[in-house]
DNA sequence: CCTATATCAGATTAACTGAAATCC
DNA sequence: CGGATTTCAGTTAATCTGATATAG
C-alpha cells in the first residue's frame, strides 16, 4: 500500500517502464518454460542464433547479440563445458573457432524454440493481429528511434 | 553479412525480440546520460524509487522493484557507501531501517530524472501521441497476458 | 508460534575493460 | 603494419538461495 504513493512521477506512464515489466515478465516465463533443458533465456538465444548460423564464429555471434566478444565468450566457454555446443578450428581460416551444436545442443535448441513460441503465444493471446503488427512495428521504430548511430 | 541468414525463424518478427532490442537500446541511452551522475540505470530507478517514497524500508523497495529483499540489499549497500543515501534505525518500529536521500542523492535523483525524461522524449520522438497511448496499452496487456498469477 | 524485516554468506550469470597472441 | 579473431585475467552489477537474528 505505500506503493500507491508510488505515482506521483507518473511511473506507470512511461513506456520505458511498460518495456521493463513486459521484458521482465517475458523472461520469467521463459526461464520457467525452460527448467528442464538446463538452458537459460539468454543462453537459449544463443543455441538458436547459433542452429541458424551453424559454425558461426564467437565474433559473428557477439555483434548479433550486440555484445563484447568477451562476453559471448564466456557463454560459449559455458555451453561447451556443458556439452551443449562444440567448438572447433576452421580449417582453412586460421584463427577462426566454428560452433557447432552436439546432439545434446540440438536437442535443447528444439525444445528452446518451442518454449519461445509457446511463451511469446501467450504473451499476444490478448492481441488481435493487427494490434501484434502494431506493436512490432512501434518497437521498432522507438528502437531506430533509440540508435546510437543516427 | 552473415547475420542476413539469421532470420530463417523470423527471428525480427518476434515481439519478444523487439522488445529485447528497444530496451537494450533504451538502457545504453540512459547509461551515457547518467554518466556523469556515478550511478547506473539499475541505481537511478532505486534513487527516484525513494525520493517518490521518503523513509521506505528496503523490503517495500524490494517489492517494488520486483526483486528479493537481499537483492535490493545489496544495491542500498553500494548506494550508501557510494554515498548516496543514509539509513538509519526506525525510532519506534523495531527492525525496520528507514532509507533516505543524502544531499548527493537529491543532486543524482534530480539529473537522473531529467536523463530519464530526455531518454524517453528520444524514444518517443518519431511516435504521435495517440501511437504512444496505444503502444503503452499494448504493453501492459502483453505484461498481463504473462502474469504469473492469472 | 508465526510473519515480516534485515542482513550475512556464498554462488551465479552476464556483462565490462585491458592485454596479449595469432592470423591474413 | 593494420584489422579481425580468440582468449586470458580481472572486475563489476545485479540477481539468486540459504541461514540467522530480531521485532511485533
Amino acid at each position: 500500500m505505500s506503493m500507491s504513493k508510488m505515482n506521483t512521477s507518473d511511473e506507470e506512464g512511461w513506456i520505458g517502464y511498460g518495456l521493463k515489466i513486459a521484458q521482465h515478465r517475458l523472461r520469467l516465463r521463459l526461464e520457467a518454460e525452460l527448467a528442464g533443458t538446463g538452458v537459460s533465456p539468454s543462453q537459449n538465444a544463443v543455441l538458436l542464433a547459433i542452429a541458424d548460423n551453424p559454425r558461426i564464429s564467437n565474433a559473428s555471434l557477439a555483434r548479433a547479440a550486440f555484445v563484447t566478444p568477451q562476453s559471448m565468450q564466456g557463454m560459449l566457454v559455458t555451453l561447451e563445458r556443458d556439452g551443449f555446443i562444440v567448438r572447433t578450428p576452421h580449417p582453412e581460416h586460421g584463427r577462426i573457432i566454428m560452433t557447432e551444436l552436439t546432439e545434446a545442443g540440438r536437442t535443447a535448441a528444439q525444445a528452446g524454440m518451442i518454449a519461445a513460441e509457446a511463451v511469446e503465444r501467450q504473451m499476444l493471446a490478448g492481441l488481435t493481429d493487427d494490434e501484434t503488427k502494431l506493436l512490432r512495428e512501434l518497437l521498432r521504430r522507438c528502437a531506430d528511434a533509440l540508435d546510437s548511430d543516427n
